[in-house]
DNA sequence: ACAGGTTGGCTAGCGCTGCTAGAATCGGGA
DNA sequence: TCCCGATTCTAGCAGCGCTAGCCAACCTGT
């Protein structure tokens, strides 16, 4: 039992070391240089050992998002509680998740552009992804009108988010509006209200 | 001049040819499947003869997007000039443009998704790209309050229409509801509006 | 303390990728 | 007809994700 249980600690370690080695790699240098002979490197193990913690790549990928989306969770929460008002709310939040894009864009790539195979929009979704929308929805609720479907209105306006974030990454946006387009938004969803 | 000329034109249609078949493959089987061997078993000539008239395979995606391009921008276009009403006809563009991205995945992709030097929102801009931009920029007109910057509110519904497409093509946003998350966005940014 | 068996990591390699150097071949001009 | 230049092809490089099969280290039971 003990034996087994140390086994299974040290297994444990040993997958935390892979997927924040591969989130520290992805955040310093792209996902392109984020390679399995790399990532085997950079924990002193051979390839394969990878191999026996993830099914691939890909899953190595979803690991370092799910990480991500419990931080983004907790800096979305930070923003709402710090600022008052429903619309203060939203801006604030709106503000915070663009800001966690540019900021982690490798991260956030993992999260929300790169094709993984998380569950997402359903109750098998793993915790720390429902955390983050929940933080949505919490500061969307206050500016939704009577008879507004909440978390559909909360799916809306994340769309626009990663939309914004999205185009400005790839400069399809120029980066010099961000706060404006950013504002536009926020002034529409908000479009009388306080 | 003559034997010149020629050469010329058949440079030209064997570079229309690669594009097309670029296209093609991508719109049938994803671009993972658009390997430079493939595409150039396709076009029945040698690797090389890629390289002869693209950079590489990105510029050959670029091409594809620049086609695309065109082809949204008169599918927009139409949308518009079917409806009337400010309300109706930006709902109706915003329909078109997430009906194309989701019925040419591929293509989509190519034009707003992948990385790619094309120089966007510039005047270096390539046309095609301007006039899809310009279509967005008509239907967004007529419901700007004054003083709005109507380029800037243009990207920023372009960019939730954007986010809409690309969370729902990922599975991260349900299928089912796509319809209702349109209207919720539309609704917001004719908001007091006819 | 020692043999037996199992668990687990490593070496080596497969088939693929984008891309390119240098050989070979084809076509037009003297 | 011969030659030269442009053009196309063959062959190969380095690197990718992933895996089969060998080997060693470790725990267990005597």
């Amino acid at each position: 039992m003990s034996i087994q249980t140390r086994r299974e600690r040290e297994r444990a370690e040993r997958e935390r070391l892979i997927v924040t080695a591969a989130r520290e790699l992805a955040e310093a240098e792209g996902w392109d240089a984020v390679t399995t002979r790399r990532l085997a490197a950079e924990i002193e193990y051979s390839q394969p050992v990878l191999y026996s913690h993830f099914k691939g790549k890909d899953a190595i990928m979803a690991a370092v998002a799910v990480e991500g989306c419990a931080e983004l969770a907790v800096e979305l929460r930070a923003a709402r509680e710090a600022a008052s008002g429903a619309r203060a709310r939203l801006a604030a939040v709106g503000e915070a998740y663009t800001a966690f894009g540019r900021r982690r864009p490798a991260l956030y790539d993992a999260m929300f552009t790169h094709a993984v195979d998380l569950p997402f929009a359903t109750p098998e979704a793993p915790a720390p992804l429902q955390e983050a929308f929940g933080e949505l929805v919490r500061a969307v609720e206050p500016i939704a009108a009577d008879g507004d479907d909440v978390p559909l209105l909360t799916e809306t306006f994340w769309a626009s988010l990663h939309g914004l974030i999205t185009l400005l990454r790839s400069a399809r946006l120029p980066e010099a509006d961000h706060a404006r387009r950013l504002d536009l938004l926020i002034g529409h969803f908000t479009a009388g209200r306080v």
